[in-house]
DNA sequence: GCCCTTCTGTGACCGCCGTCACTGCCCTGA
DNA sequence: TCAGGGCAGTGACGGCGGTCACAGAAGGGC
């Protein structure tokens, strides 16, 4: 592989408005650096306060308990970035991170980093969007838990897997099928709850597995399930 | 009252680091009003992109679920500010704000806002690590919520409302003593659950009631009480 | 002072769901 | 083709804690 054609920011939303000469002034102050798929890129405890921009692949944002109890916050597609916390507030990094897949990252020091953010307005705009993106999702997982039970969490994590992806006719198709236990770290539960509610859903004809997909055949009946229930 | 004394932003944390001249010229670009305690100043309903400053009192972050359950946020004291999120990514409001205490805000229309603190560095900073905090808070409840019991979280509540008022003999106090539907409210369990839990704790000798204020006897057995349970 | 509201304290009940323990499936690789 | 590991599915059980229902304390206003 050239890695010469993968030591680019060009497609790192953060720096999407950035002017291309500032961007590749950048590029200059980077390290890259693979990893392969389920390697640790940050620990929590690491003292590091670099930010990283995944240039290819995937990464996941997750915490442990002491009791081995995962937690999973969200999943990092390529284009976007980690490790902001840190270089903006100089406190411990908050989570650890995860290569998904195999995963190529540029590294930038947190001086650089918080330059840039500062000097740019509209980067500066793009990390607040991001920031705050972040907080109405870490909010809205916060009501969930507090007001819903682990069977609602569960369909209302399937509709938000499904996205927009409804059909006219009413469907919609999650792809690729995933894993229980991961959708348990997702809405803090177990994955034998997983297993249970989807086995209650497959049996009234709301879901249905096919061939490497989970297909929602009923989305508005599971959406009344979740709305009903915060009612109540 | 003299009015003119109160409309000033010089105590807003975040533009502390505007020059003088800055801040002054934004003061002319405010409206100014004031709230009774237990006053909506923000319905999450209402379409307004507004950021408010806290110039006098204080005002608690809340949300309800349909059902009445009240999920509490986060309180904010003189001189900070909220409202943002919305200026930010111009989506809807996240959460309603109610005045604690007779309040007197300053509010910005959001163009200003953004431009403020897009254009300056270190009120950009400011802005980003005040966003940088909430998560790590959001993150932090969302981690008990997904790992301790209904009790635990009580103890790591009481432990944060003591903050670093820990003395030398072990003790620390809380003052004034904490309503128990707001403790309820804010680790989202009920007030009866935080009535039996003080109990426990008083008959057990580690916290008392005393005028107006709750004693924390022995800080470090209510540390290891919340330690040891995040590690079953 | 008294009342009325708000807050606290506690018992009884019971349903949700986490835990444990297996079984069985599917898929990959030797 | 078979073995082994990862994932899925399901029953049994029991405890945590939410809900309901009161009773009592506390405090603030007139």
């Amino acid at each position: 592989m050239p890695d010469s054609g993968e030591r680019t920011l060009a497609g790192i939303d953060l720096f999407a408005s950035l002017p291309q000469k500032d961007r590749q002034a950048l590029e200059q102050r980077c390290h890259w650096r693979k990893f392969a798929a389920n390697e640790q890129i940050i620990d929590r405890q690491s003292g590091t306060r670099d930010v990283f921009f995944v240039v290819r692949g995937k990464v996941r944002v997750v915490d442990y308990s002491l009791s081995g109890r995962e937690v999973s916050f969200d999943d990092i597609a390529q284009g976007g970035s980690f490790g902001e916390l840190a270089a903006i507030d100089k406190q411990p990094r908050s989570a650890n991170i995860v290569a998904l897949t195999d995963t190529i990252v540029a590294i930038l020091p947190p001086a650089i980093f918080i330059r840039v953010v500062t000097e740019h307005p509209a980067a500066a705009l793009a990390l607040m969007q991001r920031l705050a993106q972040i907080i109405r999702a870490a909010t809205g997982r916060i009501m969930d838990l507090s007001t819903l039970g682990a069977h609602n969490r569960i369909h209302a994590e399937l509709l938000r897997q499904a996205g927009d992806s409804t059909r006219e006719d009413g469907t919609a198709v999650i792809q690729p099928i995933p894993i229980h236990a991961d959708i348990a770290s997702r809405v803090s539960t177990t994955r034998e709850t997983v297993a249970r509610v989807l086995s209650d859903l497959a049996r009234d004809g709301i879901v249905k597995r096919e061939s490497g997909a989970l297909v929602i055949l009923d989305v508005d009946r599971l959406r009344t399930m979740v709305e009903q229930l915060k009612g109540q």
